[in-house]
Order: structure tokens, then sequence, then C-alpha cells
RNA sequence: GCUCCAGUGGCGGAAUCGGUAGACGCGUUGGACUUAAAAUCCAAUUGGGCGUAUAACCCAGUGCCAGUUCAAGUCUGGCCUGGAGCACCA
């Protein structure tokens, strides 16, 4: 065995041999239970960045130790391989994005396959395929069936750099996600799916996940922001053309109905020009055209002062017959409730602020038990009693908002109601690089849906990839113009795109059937594998992918093609990987690019390192002083091998865990214990919370104690050989999961079987994993004082003489009374003195 | 403004149930080996009393202030700071 470690030289060797015969190929047929690891596909941008290490070494440890105890382990990968980055770089070169994604595919697979990872390649996915799109395109069919798509003519989110629409979960304080611009408002009739169906059971069903971090499940229950109140129908009594209307709103203050003096509906409200009168018409046009004008984040701003015009006409409150006007101000929003709100500046701020401006009246109906009464200054939110609201006097205000409403029900003219600030998932992208819409359009039967037989919509290649503006699939001569499914006549194909979200939503479930060309997966195949067991990827997905992946589990249950709720059981965040306190980004200059990693240290040392430092959900510091740590360990674990190559026993290699070893010196003792601890320490980190830093700090603890082993011993015997074949053994599998090359190599050089990642996880023996002796503390009113060696059988009782017996305690209580000793059975005892 | 998370040496971070605060590493300092360097190995490293050697001892200390307890980094209440998410959502 070469004395010196050579990184370069070993891993490529086992990468080409593992790649080769497929040694980590899954099947799904197997009598082992079943555990699904799984890490957020990548985008295939061109290269992995250290986010990728992190989060793949994660999960790789996780499933090669999950392997190692008994599972039948699914590992894959695969591309989300649709998206804009591949449409800019396309009308860049005026070439074909699918080139571009090939070679990043290709070479970003090269790079993982570097870094060890131990995947399933045969079940690799890639998006942007047709026998990938072909299926995201049917399950887009079945939601349709279902009445879970539709087309509306909305007002939607318009990025004017990325040239589309965006969703709302897109839009990041009133800019586009991906590349920072103000987003605009347009009204365009588009694609959206019905997830506001599911916002019930999206948010129930988050009590389902015990295995998700409270952060991220209390981002998507405030997203999804349900919220209890009341709809109240406000007649008009002076609509300009005698039309009997009326005005709902929605609240969730029914406590203070008796407080209104004024109604707001949104600059959008459809029925806005009907409710204005001639005489307002002009200004409110004004006002109107100028909302539109606006963008989401001059709008959306808090702290810009509320403007509004009234319309002229009024509206009666049916539970005091006071009439009160109709005004329109841009901080009513079209979209949430009913587009209009009842103003009660006395106990709504913004209510308050508007009303104080333009001089509108304010009543009092929520008594302010500090400041009875009055509401000059500030509006009062809090709870209280009612005042100046007839028969609900003197009721406090969170039962009066159930009997006013009761009230409003009663009498027809409201209702309760439950309210979701989630709104439908807009999903159609005026882009090329995604998934075709399968839909046409008619010029007599209307909207028609592309019959499943004749899946997929391939995108047309025949584009110009050099315009400006539009999409270029617009630009294609082809693919426009096609026959109705229906009566066969002359109908245009939807130019539209799907969001890459969608192709996102079901991927994990496709990697347990991936090759399947009759379905989408098959059904028992899915419920066999899934829910995933582990999900590993970063937190900004929080809302976004894991929501509507939420959703389209959900989906796909009610369609029958999988009979689960929840698509994974546990999450785990990793944290960011930073540089000198700050993310690591191209434009900030401090990236570190994996591959000088691999060259100059191997991949063994960056998955060690990027494990080492900071527990996986927390942000990770890279340092290169850190790196070379890890390399110098490697190195020293693997000299410790190499220079006992022939000290190691071929019994204990064999069977590491069946050879009994009997000592007869105490250093022997103290280094099987120290392994025994070893092994349950690792093995309930791992199980625990994958805390890997502390697994690496142990690794390092168990060589460090053979190195002291050795350091003691001259020349070895027999028992010495096979104490420590036993240890280094047990190093070697702990290390394997980590470590992969190294391990594999060494594991060949000693004249192991197999490979050592086929071999099972050590066990450790609770008696052998204990001490003979223990320190005991002792402590004089909750403070060390002593702390003395005992037999770990010790009773209680002879651990307080032991105590007592102490020179130092016997000196502090010294005149002094014992108030009571306090034994904590095999770790202190505590004098309590006066 | 609302919601969630976090705060421990020079740094990253350890510390099952409340029971020895600072594991393991990075860095720093000193030393050994070497013609020299690299590599490797050994030792010290929370602050203060403390200033010279040796050996020891004492006090304080986990963002701040209280509380519960024999005992609090850990539990409770109230703050402070930082991060993240949401935000004219009626």
């Amino acid at each position: 065995m070469k004395q010196s470690y050579y990184p370069q030289e070993i891993e490529k060797k086992w990468m080409k041999f593992w790649d080769e015969n497929k040694v980590f190929k899954t099947e799904n047929n197997s009598d082992k239970p079943k555990y699904y690891a799984l890490s957020m596909f990548p985008y295939p941008s061109g290269k992995l960045h250290m986010g990728h290490v992190r989060n793949y070494t994660i999960t790789d440890v996780i499933a090669r130790f999950k392997k190692a105890n008994g599972f039948n382990v699914l590992h894959p990968i695969g591309w989300d391989s649709f998206g804009l980055p591949a449409e800019n770089a396309a009308m860049k070169h005026n070439a074909d994005p699918e080139k571009w994604t090939d070679e990043n595919i290709a070479y970003m697979t090269q790079q993982l396959k570097m870094l060890g990872l131990s995947y399933d390649w045969d079940r690799e996915v890639t998006t942007c395929k047709p026998d990938y799109y072909k299926w995201t395109q049917w399950i887009f069919l079945q939601l349709y069936k279902k009445g879970l798509v539709y087309k509306k003519e909305a007002a939607v989110n318009w990025c004017p750099d990325c040239g589309t629409v965006l969703a709302n979960e897109q839009v990041i304080d009133g800019k586009c996600w991906r590349c920072d611009s103000e987003v605009e408002k347009k009204y365009l009739s588009q694609w959206f799916v019905k997830i506001t169906e599911y916002a019930d059971e999206l948010l129930k069903d988050l009590d389902l996940l015990k295995g998700w971090g409270d952060n991220v499940k209390t981002m998507q229950a405030n997203w999804i922001g349900k919220s209890h109140g009341a709809i109240f129908r406000f007649p008009v009594v002076d609509a300009p053309n005698g039309e009997k209307m009326e005005v709902p709103v929605y609240t969730t203050r029914p406590d203070t109905v008796h407080g209104i003096t004024y109604l707001v509906v949104a600059p959008e409200y459809k029925d806005i020009e009907k409710l204005t009168t001639p005489e307002n018409k002009e200004a409110v046009e004004q006002y109107r055209a100028n909302a539109r004008k606006m963008s989401e984040i001059e709008r959306l701003s808090t702290d810009r002062t509320k403007t509004g015009v009234p319309l002229g006409t009024h509206c009666k409150n049916p539970f005091t017959g006071e009439i009160f006007p109709l005004w329109t101000a841009d901080y009513a929003l079209v979209e949430y409730g009913t587009g209009a709100v009842m103003a009660v500046p006395t106990h709504d701020t913004r209510d308050f602020d508007f009303a104080k401006k333009y001089n509108l009246p304010m009543k009092v109906v929520i008594q302010n038990p500090q400041n009875p009464s009055n509401c000059e200054n500030e509006a009062y939110t809090d709870e209280g009693v009612l005042l100046n609201s007839n028969e609900f006097n003197g009721m406090k205000n969170t039962e009066a908002k159930k009997a006013i409403t009761q009230k409003a029900v009663d009498e027809g003219f409201g209702e309760f109601k439950t309210q979701y600030r989630l709104r439908d998932w807009l999903i159609s992208r005026q882009r090329y690089w995604g998934a075709p819409i399968p839909v046409v359009y008619c010029d007599k039967c209307g909207i028609q849906p592309v019959p499943e037989d004749r899946l997929p919509v391939l995108l047309p290649k025949d584009v110009d990839f050099s315009v400006v503006g539009k999409s270029p699939i617009t630009t294609s001569p082809t693919f426009k113009d096609t026959v109705c499914p229906i009566c066969g006549g002359h109908a245009t194909r939807e130019m539209d795109t799907m969001d890459t979200f969608i192709c996102s939503s079901w991927y994990y479930l496709r990697y347990a059937d991936a090759n399947n060309d009759k379905e989408c997966f098959n059904k028992d195949i899915v419920n066999k594998w899934l829910p995933v067991d582990q999900y590993v990827g970063g937190i900004e997905h929080a809302i976004l992918h894991l929501l509507y992946s939420r959703f389209f589990t959900k989906a796909l249950r009610d369609c029958g093609l999988l009979d689960f709720d929840e698509p994974f059981s546990n999450l785990l965040t990793q944290g960011m990987v930073l540089k000198d306190g700050s993310k690591m980004s191209k434009s900030k200059g401090n990236t570190v690019d994996p591959d000088e990693i691999f060259e100059n240290y191997g991949a063994d040392t960056a998955r060690l390192f990027i494990l080492s430092d900071s527990p996986p959900a927390r942000d990770f510091d890279w340092s290169d002083a850190g790196v070379e740590g890890c390399y110098k360990f490697l190195n020293r674990v693997w000299r410790l091998v190499a220079s006992n190559a022939e000290n190691i026993s071929h019994a204990v290699i064999a069977n590491p865990q069946g050879v009994a070893i009997h000592t007869t010196e105490k250093a022997n003792d103290d280094l099987i214990r120290t392994v025994h601890m070893s092994i349950k320490g690792i093995t309930n980190d791992i199980t625990n919370e994958f805390q890997f830093n502390t697994v690496i700090s142990k690794y390092r603890e168990l060589v460090n104690a053979i190195y002291d082993w050795q350091a003691k011993k001259g020349e070895l015997n027999q028992e010495d050989k096979n104490v420590l074949s036993f240890a280094i053994v047990s190093m070697l599998k702990l290390m394997s999961p980590v470590a992969v090359y190294l391990t594999e190599e060494a594991w060949h050089e000693l004249g192991g079987e197999g490979s050592i990642h086929e071999q099972p996880w050590c066990v450790w023996d609770e008696n052998l994993a204990k001490s003979s002796s223990i320190t005991l503390v002792v402590q004089i009113n909750g403070k060390v004082k002593d702390k003395i060696e005992v037999d770990s059988e010790i009773s209680k009782d002879e651990m307080e003489k032991e105590a007592l017996n102490s020179e130092k305690v016997k000196a502090l209580i010294e005149g002094k009374t014992v108030v009571k000793t306090i034994v904590v059975p095999g770790k202190l005892v505590n004098i309590v003195i006066k």
C-alpha cells in the first residue's frame, strides 16, 4: 500500500468503476424496507456551484447511511432544464437552447460523478426532453378535465425584461424573482391553475408534516393567509341609472359595522362606472388611469399617503340606516375579497389615515379601556366592548363578530365567509423554452384540449431566436396552424408555454418509474416509493416549489393517479454557502469553483469540508484554511491505514463485528471502548438531526485515539493487532459515507472483499461502550468543587459518602450546616450548605 | 407593523433529560525534527485576580433584566440585537 495519499488517482479510478458497473442502481423490487432520499434537482446553468455540492453531499451521505443500515434506497437525480437562461443564451447566439442545455448537462453530469454521488443514473429525468414533457402536458390535460385549469382575463404581473407574465409567488417585493426588474400590471387572457381550491387542505395538512421546520410551515401558512370574517351587502341608494345595485364587502371586523362612515372600491372594481355620477366621472376616470400607470412597487408602498376620489353615489348601512358615500382608492385591492372595503376610520389604521386626509367623519364603536371613546389621534384596533351599536352595546367585540354576522345572515344581507390570501397560479409564459400548453383554438369550436394520443405537442425547431420583443415560438412558420380535433377545421395552437414550476412539481414522482413510456408513472410503483422520506434543498423554495408540489400531489391524488396526501415527509433546508460573510456570487467575485477543489484536494476533501464546519441547516462560511485542514486530516487517516497495512487482520476485515477480541491490557480496553462510543455517537448524530459537523468531529476523535494508542505501543502482539484492526476497519466504515473514495481504496488495499459501500453499518455494544469508571462531580450549592474518579457501578449512598469524604469538600463545609444533598446517579453529588 | 429563527472564546461551532460550559476544528503563540523549507509531531490558548518561575487557588462568564430550581447555555416572563419571510389582504 502506498504510504502517501493520492486522491486524484484513486478518485478517477473508482468513479469510472462505479459508473461502469452501475454500483448504485436501485431495483424497484426488494424485500428491504424502502427509503427515498432526494435533493432538489438542479437547473443546468453550466457548472456546479458550492451550494449544489453542499446539497448533494448531504443527501448522498444520508442515502449511503440508510443503505448500509439495510434499506432499499432510491437516490435519483435529474435536470430542471426548461427555463429562461437557456433561451436567453440562445437568443444571444441565435442558437438552439437545446444545444446549450445538453452541453451543460453533459458537463455537470461529469462533475456530479466526480463528487462521488451514489445516484442511480438509469432514472435520470430531464424536463425539457419530449419523453418527459409529454407527461407534463398529459397531466395538464387531467387537471383541465377536473376543472383545475382555466383561462381568464386578469390583471397579471408582467416582467418587461423577461418578456413574460409571472405567478404571484414569483414576484418578490414587486420585482421579478429572476431578473429583479420592476413588475408591471397587464390585462391579459391567461391560463391559471386553481390552487385556491386546495387552500384549506394545503393549510390543514401542514400539521401532518412533522419532519418539516416551523419556519417553512409558517411561511406557507402566511402565504395561504386564511382569515375568518363576513360578507355584507350594502344597497346603493342613488345609482345614476336608477338600477338596483349592491356593493358587497369582505371584512374581518364585522363587530365594527356600526362605525362605517364611507366605503371604498378598488380602481379596477367591475361596477365602478355604474357607481359613478356624471359630475364625478372625469375625476374618477383620471384617478383610474393613474392607478393603471403606476408600478406595483409604487402602488404597494405602505408609506405612500393614501389617495382617492369620491364616486358621488351612496350606500345605506342596513344595520343603522345611515347613508354614507362611496369612494375609490387604490388601497383597496381588486383581487382580494370582493374588491370593496367598508371603512371604519376609528378602528382601522388605513381607514383612519384616509379619513383624516379627506375629512371624512368618524364614529367610535369599540371602547378603548385606556382612553374611552377617544380615537382622535389614532385608530383603536384592539379588543374592547361595543358602544354606539344599538342592541349590541356592551357586548365584547369578539362575541359581537358572530352576533352581528348572524343578524346579517338572518336578515339576508350577509354571510359568514372564510377568505384566503392565496391566488390562483398563473402558468402561461410568453416564452419558447418550456412545455407547450396542449390546447388549440378552433374558429368554430373554441378552446379545445389536444387529444392525449397526439401528445407530445413538440416545440417547433424552425424558429428564429434573434427576434426581440416577442416569443421566438411565434416565428415558427409551421407551429401555429393546425386542425381542430373536434371538427377538423382550421385551428391555431396556444403559443404560450408552461411555467417551469409545473415541470418541477411532479419530477419526484417520475423518478420512481422513470422509463415508463406508456404512462406518466405506474400507480403501484409510485405508491411504493413515495412519499419522499428525506427531501433536501434550499430555503428559497419554501413557498414556490414546495407549495406547488404539495398541490400537485393532492390534485393527482384526486385524479386517481396516486394514494398519498403529501409528497415529502421530511424536509431539510440547508443553509447558504458563504465566503467572507456573504453569499457566493459571480458579481462579488467570491465564488469557489468545485473543479478546482477536486483537482487540488480531491472530492473527498470537498465532501468532508462542506459537512464539517456548520450544521446543515445553518449558513456555511467557506474558508481556504478549512479545506486545507480537511485535506490534512484525510492524509492523516491515510497514513494511519497505510502504515499499518500489514498489521490488519484478515479475519477482522472479513467480519469486523464477529471476532471476539480478548483484551489483557487497559489501553486495548480503552481503544475498543472508544470505537464503540464512536459508532454509537456517529450513528445517533446521523439518525437524529443529520448533525454531520459533530459526526466529523467524532471521526477526528477516533483517529486521534488510535494515534494515541499507537504512540503508547512498541512492537505489536497478536492481541494488539486484533484491536487495531477492529479500530481501523470500523473507522473506515464509519467514514465511508463521507470519504467515499479514500475508504474504498483503503478497503481494497487491505484486502476487503467487494465494495466497502456494500458492507453493513457498524453496530455497537452498549456494555463495551461504557467506561468502568466515571468522574463523579461534587458540587456545593451548585458550583463544582471537586471531581473524583469512581467505579461506574457505584451506588447512590456510596457516591454521597465519596463526596463527603473529599478533602476539599470537608474544608468547605467546615462549620456550615448541610441542608441536603442531591445525588444524580452516575453523574454528580450536590451538597447544599448554609 | 405581523410571523418565524438565531444570539456561547479571536473564528466555525460542541454540550441526550435542566447536572463538569467551550468537545472537535480553524487561527494564534511557543517548541521538536530539518542546512533550510515543506510536511509531520508536541504544548499552550474564555476573561480577570496575576507581575517572575513552579505548582496551585479564587472570582466572573453562554445578548440584557427578572423568575422557577439544590442546580439554568438549556425552562418561564419581559426586553435588546441580528437574520429570514409576509405586508394597504380590509
